[in-house]
DNA sequence: GCTATAATCGAACGGCGATTTAATTCTATC
DNA sequence: GATAGAATTAAATCGCCGTTCGATTATAGC
């Protein structure tokens, strides 16, 4: 019946930044409430007070992630005074940053996607019908804004070929890839490694932007060709 | 008291198959030995006289998995006749419509190996202390597996950029962001799609190949420059 | 201070899932 | 055709997890 003494009032964001942690390290299914619930020194109850289930929290976690990864990256795509290359170049490079950062929010959009596709909720459990609603929308709208975010990437790689900028590639597989190899970052990146994070982001943003370029570039490459 | 009727004998091998179909599908932690069971006609009870444990199970996939995946690369890396963009470009190709023919194994590599690294066992519960000491020592060896996996496609890297026929790069994060690349494919190809698996896998191979030719390479290329 | 509301808690409920056990059926071999 | 071992099963165990509930405490506005 006693509560805890400690400072009251943990709010909404903070948990969502601890339970973005935690589903890093764990996954969705094998977090459980309490996990979570832990790292703000709360209890599981008490996470009920401010998401309705596991599945919404899941969903705000992503939702969150989604709209900073996209908010950082737009003003790029926009920057009409750079070349494409340069705008892209600068567009994998701040999401790899960001990834390599924070780990959390990064690891998490690759993995649970899936959990949230097969979230197994129905009107009937505790669910109410617009709970049930809201959520089916939400997730959907979610998975719009997935493929805007793909789509910034994707234009800006039209963008290119059409100007002659980029070589002629298929947009669509080329996106992919640096889908793939930006979001393993987060899988594989550790602070305490060889490089930096904004290391590795210019690393592979100048791979992905070198696969684009057509053979004769107009700036001359600064590079030697052959040593042993 | 009954028992099905049907065929008995179900051999390890298709249990192996389907829990890598279902563990795609659904992950670990939310894949029950029932989804396994129901996939090859039997019941969760009867998957414990071929696999000790769920844990065990997974690992087993995994390894077949990676076994499979290096056994049909490590001769691409070893056809000396060929130069080394030839090479890497036949390895990415190939492990890309490895991956994209048979996603249940590729998704897993992905995805599941958190799983296994988390893997709550002790040597409490029913586990025998042999069973969990067999348990680290495969696990570690399977991660030591993933590692020469990475390095088949890292060594050819190296060696394309010391015989000059490719443009120094940092050969360690190429190979990361190979990885990644690859690994989504198991993620997002539907063979339904706009595109087969041999072409995904020759539009990625070429994008890579293409990031690590230096700027003047012997063939001239075959492209148009400008089009509107 | 009083009151409404927000935030939290302990405890209990209900279900499900991994695993065990003991029994049953198949299959091959002698 | 008896027997041993392999393969399978139903049923029970045991623990954990999401969730609910009622009660308790903090906080803010009056």
């Amino acid at each position: 019946m006693a509560r805890k003494p400690a400072d009251q009032s943990v709010n909404r964001e903070a948990i969502l930044l601890a339970a973005a942690d935690v589903l890093r390290q764990n996954g969705y299914e094998a977090t459980t409430m309490k996990d979570i619930a832990a790292r703000v020194g709360l209890t599981a109850a008490s996470l009920y007070h401010h998401f309705k289930s596991k599945d919404f929290l899941l969903l705000s976690v992503l939702e969150i992630g989604l709209e900073h990864a996209i908010a950082r990256l737009e003003p790029l795509l926009h920057a009409t005074d750079l070349p494409c290359s340069e705008r892209l170049r600068r567009m994998i490079a701040t999401h790899i940053i960001e990834v390599a950062d924070n780990t959390a929010v990064g690891a998490a959009m690759v993995f649970e996607i899936r959990s949230l596709m097969n979230a197994k909720l129905s009107p009937r459990n505790g669910l109410t019908e617009a709970d049930y609603a809201e959520f089916i929308e939400r997730r959907e709208a979610f998975f719009r804004r997935r493929d805007v975010f793909e789509g910034l990437f994707k234009q800006i790689i039209r963008q290119g070929i059409n100007s002659g900028e980029f070589r002629p590639v298929d947009a669509g597989i080329v996106t992919k890839a640096m889908m793939g190899a930006q979001n393993w970052v987060g899988v594989w990146y550790k602070p305490t490694g060889r490089l930096s994070g904004p290391q590795v982001a210019e690393i592979m943003a100048d791979t992905f932007i070198h696969s684009l370029l057509n053979a004769t570039p107009q700036p001359a490459p600064r590079q030697e060709t052959s040593h042993i």
